[in-house]
DNA sequence: TTTTGTGAACTAGTTCACAGCT
DNA sequence: AGCTGTGAACTAGTTCACAAAA
């Protein structure tokens, strides 16, 4: 299963799940994981006026294997030249239209602790083509405050409100553990469709719902368990 | 290669590299990661007074196969019993060992910005078994000043020197872009053995040292892959 | 019985190697 | 000649299924 986007047929087709040519569910979390980059070093090679590249040239920037970046990039459709290899201009403008990357996606942070503020200023969701739509708690000491570059702390009361009104469909999750599953259930009610978890319990989402754990603790404790020990 | 710790060895033996009875450097990072959840689960079976678990029983609790359990801990002897299951405190015991969650790990964090500071005020690290030993910037303007939670912002300089006094192995890199690959340098020199890296770019580390990659711009987007389009 | 520990089977992901274009 | 696109081969990770032990 799931080979059938694997065939011959142009980008441009538009006769599968949704109205882009390919359903996204039958990709490899790691080959999305890698589109992005790819994304982001052609953006790069764009800016540094470089205006072709090969798949072994892009394969040298990254550890990866140039075969690797071709079958990614054949799941889409056909960009290279064979013989040649890619245009920078029209490879970045499929994977930019690939990862809907062609329109600034609104995020919610539900959380307003150390790391819901911190992720609420970064600099790089914005340049990455993501806006804080709203930061969210439900302490009453913190609706209302604002963090260091002034984004207004709001009452995760009106998230639905605010998802509804401004098309949010991401989320991230930076609340403590014990209010984790609660806050996640909040978000599905509301219509999120993709969760970024940074708290350190397992959520488990409905089946319309993407999750992805980022747990900060099981990351440094995997880290340790390859320090050799004396 | 690397079946050599499948076989019908106990837990006790020592001799393989390092003093532990079985080489890291041959687990895989899905193992790794997961006996840290295994611990986690334990610590809060054993909280609530529950001795005794089969792989069934810890395999619902996430949604993992009860096989996967038992041959990831397997890789490292045998701590259960046939017929019974394991026994809470026991396998509690082993996996502590196993990861060195038995003493407290010193962590240096470099870069004092948003993240860097958020992360040195976060609690799930200490109570994880991690200590922030420090949080070092090049920034005169930060050198001297203290986060929120009271840690100090010390000069990257005297990173070495703090690394070698307080034994620290683990750093995390909450430096911009453009910074990150100089900052890695710098904690390699500094002799840091596992890197976190929060900056969004590609690190390589040299091979004693091990890096991973959290790239939030890429863990978003790639979530933000599998929403339906209209 | 029951449940572990583990080869064997399976599935997913990566790399190879080459036919097919340019 | 050179590089893409892609089946085939390979490698890693997961699940099955059952012998061994309590």
């Amino acid at each position: 299963m799931s080979r059938q986007l694997q065939s011959r047929r142009a980008a441009t087709d538009r006769d599968l799940p949704g109205s882009m040519g390919f359903d996204p569910r039958s990709v490899s979390e790691f080959t999305a994981a890698r589109l992005s980059v790819y994304l982001r070093c052609l953006e790069a090679l764009e800016s540094q006026g470089i205006r072709h590249a090969t798949s072994q040239a892009l394969a040298r920037r990254f550890d990866l294997n140039p075969s690797q970046i071709r079958k990614d990039l054949a799941t889409f459709g056909e960009f290279g030249v064979r013989g040649v290899g890619y245009e920078v201009a029209v490879l970045k403008r499929h994977l930019t239209a690939i990862l809907g990357r062609d329109r600034i996606r609104p995020i919610a942070i539900v959380g307003a602790g150390h790391l819901g503020q911190a992720l609420a200023d970064y600099r790089g969701f914005r340049s990455g083509g993501f806006a804080i739509a709203g930061l969210f708690d439900d302490d009453p000491a913190k609706i209302g405050s604002a963090t260091r570059a002034g984004v207004r702390v709001r009452d995760v009361e009106s998230l639905p409100e605010a998802v509804d009104r401004e098309g949010i469909r991401i989320g991230v999750i930076t609340v403590p553990a014990a209010a984790a599953a609660e806050v996640a259930r909040r978000c599905f009610a509301a219509g999120l469709k993709a969760i970024l978890n940074f708290a350190p319990v397992r959520l488990h989402a409905p089946p319309d719902v993407r999750l992805k754990n980022v747990d900060l603790t099981i990351n440094l404790e995997t880290l340790s368990f390859y320090i050799p020990r004396e």
